[in-house]
RNA sequence: CGCGGGGUGGAGCAGCCUGGUAGCUCGUCAGGCUCAUAACCUGAAGGCCGCGGGUUCAAAUCCCGCCCCCGCAA
């Protein structure tokens, strides 16, 4: 089948990969959002789907904003009998979903209907659920709330964070999507409907999202950290003996006995660095300071003496 | 030139404003104490204070240039 694939974020590359080597299909043509100034240098640069594609002799559409006439006018020129969309960033029109002769698909990594929206996989982690997937949808106008074709379970495992989550969805997505155009292509794909009872929505994912909350409980605290690791990243304010506010970027942690207000180091040494929650307390591992790399909490202690009894925010 | 923080013995930091013997918490090594220890005591090794230039009697500290790391932002 020709096939347009529509997408930006890395968690596609191995799909369209796939798509493009199988020899099962035809990728006819690929869009994805537009070379921006990117890093520290802002240097502008392309999104991972279109690095990917350097060698490759594929058509790629970058329109600002696809609703637009001009690049439905192309996409509909490219005649595709199936579009896959999976990370692309901005919302079809109706214009665009009915392009293709046989299907409108989207990739989307979570098992709808929960999670619905832009950030599933961090979704799922801070939910405390065990497993989660790619559900493969018939696209229709409302945000992930299309007909089911197929589903791909994996377990969520403990100590999992939203990177290593992401890469292992990222792996599935080749296989859903293979099996999704297959079944179409032979004309027995399946088509439920969602169950909308069990919708939930996962926003997408602001920087001040990552902000902790000591109030929670210390479970609740422990899951989110995982689930915003590497993005948006998870992070607490200290007050430092310069009086100046630090911002604490918190990657892993336990959660442990202990009882204080939460926010308060309870605990500060060479063997532990804890901070209270809203029920037990969490003991931090690995942290990171603005302007500084990654350390493990040992040696952040011992370079801030007076950390007892402070007041994280 | 998008904004900002930083580079000081092996680790994490202080010192820099207000130039004048390199400091703290650890680690390492040796010895001691202890039934024992991520405990405690004693001692030791280990630094061209990121690189280059300048000012000065004197530079980690002030001035200029460069390199590297990180946060914001995307």
């Amino acid at each position: 089948m020709r096939v347009v694939y529509i997408g930006t974020g890395e968690i596609g590359v191995p799909t369209l990969l796939a798509l493009r080597t199988s020899g099962e299909h035809e990728i006819v043509g690929v869009v994805t959002g537009e070379d921006k100034p990117v890093g520290r240098d802002q240097r502008i640069e392309s999104s991972a789907i279109k690095k990917s594609l350097v060698d490759a002799k594929v058509p790629v559409l970058q329109p600002p904003r696809i609703k637009e006439a001009q690049s439905i006018l192309e996409i509909r020129a490219l005649t595709p009998d199936v579009i896959v969309v999976m990370a692309y960033g901005q919302i079809l029109p109706r214009d665009i979903l009915e392009i293709p002769r046989v299907a409108c698909l989207n990739l989307h990594a979570s098992l709808l209907p929960r999670h619905r929206g832009a950030s599933p996989v961090q979704a799922a982690i801070a939910a405390g659920d065990h497993e989660t997937g790619i559900t493969v949808i018939y696209m229709n106008e409302t945000l992930d709330a299309g007909d089911i074709l197929l589903r791909h379970r994996i377990k969520i495992e403990p100590g999992e964070t939203g990177g290593s989550l992401h890469d292992r969805l990222a792996q599935v997505g080749p296989e859903a999507a293979r099996e999704s155009l297959r079944l179409l292509a032979t004309g027995k794909a399946p088509r439920v409907p969602q169950e909308n009872d069990g919708a939930s929505y996962a926003p997408k994912l602001m920087r001040e999202d990552g902000r902790i909350d000591w109030h929670e409980t210390a479970e609740t605290i422990e899951r989110k950290i995982r689930a915003f690791d590497p993005w948006p990243g998870a992070f607490a304010s200290l007050a430092q003996n310069s009086g100046r506010l630090l911002k604490l970027k918190i990657f892993r942690t336990d959660v442990v006995d202990g009882k204080g207000t939460p926010g308060q180091v309870l605990q500060a040494d060479n063997r532990d660095f804890i901070i209270a929650a809203g029920d037990k307390a969490l003991a931090l591992r690995r942290v990171q300071l603005e302007g500084k790399s990654p350390m493990s909490s040992q040696d952040f202690v011992r370079g801030h003496a007076g950390l007892i009894g402070q007041q994280m925010e």
